[in-house]
DNA sequence: CTAGACCTTTGATCCAGGTCTAGAGTCAAG
DNA sequence: CTTGACTCTAGACCTGGATCAAAGGTCTAG
């Protein structure tokens, strides 16, 4: 080997900076199995080096993709497994892609229902007038 | 008036059934204002009438609508105020809307992200190939 | 009368995903 | 050496929207 090469370790407060998160989040995740407990200095600090970085990075990336924190434990299990995990990632990928598309089109239907009440409300007048408050009164929803 | 009228009061769990809701999620309504406190019995029973269970229902309209608990104490308060309230209850009604509208945007832009990810991922190989954990691993989101 | 359903209250618990605290130790700059 | 910023731990607390438990009182059908 070449003489210690010194690979910079990373405090904490460091790689939550670089990420963009909260130091106790970067706990909170190594509790909950999501990060790998990191080496430790003599004093009991925390020594992240890159590939905590990209794990960390992996992790938010995954939680705006709308994975859960179970799920992207999951995913990162998976991704350890060299080949066989591919496949079973696309498929988790695929599933999070339906429930994201269920998701549209449950908020679609109450929107394209209220947007009919908003249009249909003078905004002015009794309440027994107004639709939306009617809507929200009155028996079924669209009957 | 007529000879006492034998409006007929109902108890909590007939409500409850009768809305679709549970017992204890009425008594939390009430608890956080969102109905007002019933007449009771001499035993102390919450006895409700039609109106208790209209109102009910409108919680829960509105609550499938998307709105806060909080935002609908507000939109109670709105439709008790005869015409002043109607051009109110319309405005929030826009503002639910908007945040609709600007939530559905987002998961749109997500669920493009992650579909075209699912599409160049092909399902086999090494997890340095598969685009969804390049994705989540490598640099910028779409750089 | 009694079983069993129903009701009362206060207060605890749950879920996810953190966030904050206290009290103590460590590190780098001046 | 001192100061001030940083880190450590364990554990409490937060939000929203309920949901449940415990210990007791009430109501109704048979």
């Amino acid at each position: 080997m070449s003489m210690t090469t010194q690979i910079p370790s990373l405090t904490i407060g460091a790689v939550a900076k670089r990420v963009g998160v909260a130091i106790d989040t970067i706990r909170y995740y190594e509790r909950e199995g999501l990060l790998p407990e990191p080496e430790r200095r003599a004093s009991g600090y925390r020594s992240y080096d890159e590939g905590a970085v990209r794990q960390l990075r992996f992790i938010r990336r995954a939680k705006d993709l709308g994975f859960t924190l179970e799920e992207i434990r999951d995913l990162l299990a998976l991704s350890a497994d060299r080949h066989r995990g591919v496949k079973a990632v696309k498929k988790r990928a695929q599933e999070r892609l339906a429930a994201i598309d269920e998701r549209i089109a449950e908020l679609t239907r109450v929107r394209n229902g209220l947007e009919q009440l908003v249009e249909a409300c003078p905004g002015h007048g009794s309440p027994e007038q107004c639709p939306i408050l009617r809507a929200l009164v009155d028996e079924e929803p669209q009957a």
